[in-house]
DNA sequence: CTATCTGCAAAACATTTGCTGAGCA
DNA sequence: TGCTCAGCAAATGTTTTGCAGATAG
């Protein structure tokens, strides 16, 4: 994979924000850098650095797809509201060993998890 | 509401398949009863429905949204290959409890969460 | 009767893709 | 220099919406 200065400033932007900005929202950032960029590089790099590890596609609701500069998986509060996710940083009580043991013709490989809230901003409205 | 020729294939026929057919796979179900149902009114009727609660509209991911026939919330496994959704009738421990305990300043409501694994067309092949 | 609903078509989004020329290594 | 990548635009897929006529209650 090279290290283009579209997939840098990309990276560089996702990495320095915990918003987890839509792949629109990445491009209106990333613009104000570079403002030839175009909305399919964005998303043709997002998705190449998310299947390369250095980022993560949250694969939430409803709404379009968040990305988060942050590879490693961890627990994210979703505003019912608005949409905004926030990261949460802490563990929750769910045992790999208790998913093997649900009753299903399926190869367990995961979960999918996140939480429901209002968020500071919504709730005050 | 009124309760619509539409309405009522519709709810019907989610009623009786557990397999959490997409909008477009309603309506192509829909239509060898209703031929001249459109689309639009497909999406319009999930949409009333499920707000009146007597459906469930999966908020699931990335793809398309999906729909179950049973409103009360239960778990599903979703298949990583193919996108095709299971009811699991089986509750995992997880305490509502525990979710107050998380330290955010969101408003916990609840949780959004979903097995994945593989299903047994996909793990075939 | 009349407010709600339907069918149709167009619009609105989100995302992907084909192509040609540019630039990293 | 060669292969990957960017920009552009068109295509695709899903969902929403405006409108005029139909219909449940």
């Amino acid at each position: 994979m090279r290290l283009t200065k579209q997939r840098k400033v990309i990276l560089e932007k996702l990495k320095s924000t915990t918003s987890h900005p839509s792949a629109v929202e990445v491009y209106d950032t990333v613009r104000k850098e570079l403002p030839n960029i175009s909305l399919g590089t964005v998303y043709r790099n997002l998705d190449i650095l998310s299947r390369e590890g250095l980022i993560q596609k949250i694969e939430t609701c409803g709404e379009q797809k968040r990305f988060d500069g942050i590879p490693e998986p961890h627990l994210h509060v979703i505003c019912t509201d608005c949409g905004r996710g926030r990261d949460v940083h802490q563990e929750l009580n769910l045992k790999m060993e208790e998913l093997t043991r649900v009753k299903t013709d399926f190869k367990i490989t995961g979960v999918r998890l996140e939480l429901l809230g209002v968020c500071p901003e919504c709730d005050r409205s």
